[in-house]
DNA sequence: ATTATAGGTCACCATTTGGTGTCGTGTCAA
DNA sequence: TTGACACGACACCAAATGGTGACCTATAAT
């Protein structure tokens, strides 16, 4: 259960901007065919769909194909491995941190 | 206070895997310098500084230089964006979302 | 039956990315 | 003062990235 098919990384896949917003847009929908998904875009289908594809790559994003369209739906849980990477830095961020970094700064 | 030089996208940043092995690397230390950097990998030194670079585009590199040395540490607070945006999504891997998934699988 | 829609696949292209080696300069050590 | 070290800057290169358009097939609508 819960395969490992993770050809891509899920830093990789969030990386661009374009993929960012896909997942944005099938967070607030079910199920979205790629023509509609494509509307959203300035670029073609051909584009959309090879993010799509990366998005696949990383777990990101499962499909089936209704009739003569393709849905798409997100699918989260590899961003788990991202939280989890982010959330180790967190202590690094808090206010002591950032005063240290100003004494180093003004040290010179 | 807290200028906003962020060139480049923290999303983009952290995307490969050297650069989270730099933060990993400048997050257990106050300070190091850049031939100690590169010592822990096996590529070049040029290879090394491209990837500094690119992170301190980010915000997420401080350097200073003492002596002959150029010295790096970590300014972790642009990661932020990164938890906030992947917050946002971890009601999306709840228990009931992968069940919703697997009914929706079961379908077709 | 014909036409329009949806999308996979492929060839192609410009730009970016991630690496290399070399050269020049400043700094520390002998 | 001579040599070794640390580094920035640059030219260069192969491969990956992010996009395009054209073609083909399957499905839906008329």
């Amino acid at each position: 259960m819960s395969e490992n098919n993770q050809i891509r990384d899920a830093f990789d896949a969030i990386a661009d901007p374009t993929r960012r917003r896909l997942i944005r847009l099938l967070a607030e929908a079910e199920e979205i065919p790629l023509h509609e998904l494509t509307a959203q875009f300035q670029m073609g289908r051909t584009a959309v769909s090879k993010h799509l594809t990366i998005l696949k790559e990383a777990g990101l994003v499962l499909d089936r194909k209704v009739g003569r369209e393709t849905r798409f739906r997100l699918n989260a849980s590899p961003l788990r491995e991202i939280q989890d990477w982010v959330a180790f830095y967190s202590k690094f961020w808090s206010t002591n941190m950032l005063r240290l970094n100003q004494l180093l700064e003004e040290e010179e």
